[in-house]
DNA sequence: ACACATACCTAATTTTCTTAGGTATTGTAT
DNA sequence: ATACAATACCTAAGAAAATTAGGTATGTGT
């Protein structure tokens, strides 16, 4: 994803909720989607998004449809029921992760 | 450290801060405080500790005093200058996470 | 003709963590 | 006395998740 290194992780969440929030995207729209929505400052790479896509269809949590447009194949991901609870579980999962980062970090910072 | 898979990556910035704020700890210490200030809810491996801080100190940003309490060695750890900048570097990169998880996972959040 | 954007993909390597051991001393309960 | 937990250090094998560095192919602009 980016030189940061705390980025880890953290993929998975990030599809999940993009999935829950458009409905129905396509890989390359996915990594357009998090460069504009970061202000450029994320960029998932391709190397990273495809395996971990193929990775949640494999566990049942995404669903795929293939699709021509303008002579390009698209095949286009959608939560199914289990990918749905999978997504509140990652975002329980985050939200749990930044109030223990927060409790660890807080005593004098800066 | 935990099952979220969130924590990969932030093991080095947690212990930078750690010595940043205690000025000295050894290993286990550190492995206690984070439990302890975590309220049980993060318990870091051995196994992930004791390279990382090896790492750490290969890289400069730690020095080592021996010393023996109670009959046992222990290896207290500090930062060094470079440590110090690594800190803050740390700790500016996490901001700048939570900073851009926020803008993907803001739309629709719940 | 050539480069760039779109759109998919994989394989080798690296980083980081877990799991599962190992050594040794001290404190506590039976 | 013996055993077990806590303290205190460590490493090696493997798994997980990313990076790096390729590959294929079509469409668009110059």
């Amino acid at each position: 994803m980016k030189k940061s290194g705390l980025y880890k992780g953290s993929l998975q969440t990030i599809i999940l909720k993009l999935l829950n929030d458009n409905g129905r995207m396509y890989g390359y729209e996915i990594t357009q989607k998090v460069k504009q929505l970061s202000s450029e400052d994320l960029e998932i790479t391709e190397g990273a998004l495809y395996p971990t896509l193929h990775k949640l269809e494999g566990l049942g949590h995404l669903e795929v449809e293939m699709e021509r447009v303008d002579g390009r194949m698209r095949k286009y991901y959608k939560l199914t029921e289990s990918g749905e609870k999978e997504t509140v579980n990652k975002l329980n999962e985050l939200d749990s992760f930044l109030q223990t980062m927060n409790l660890l970090l807080q005593p004098k910072l800066g």
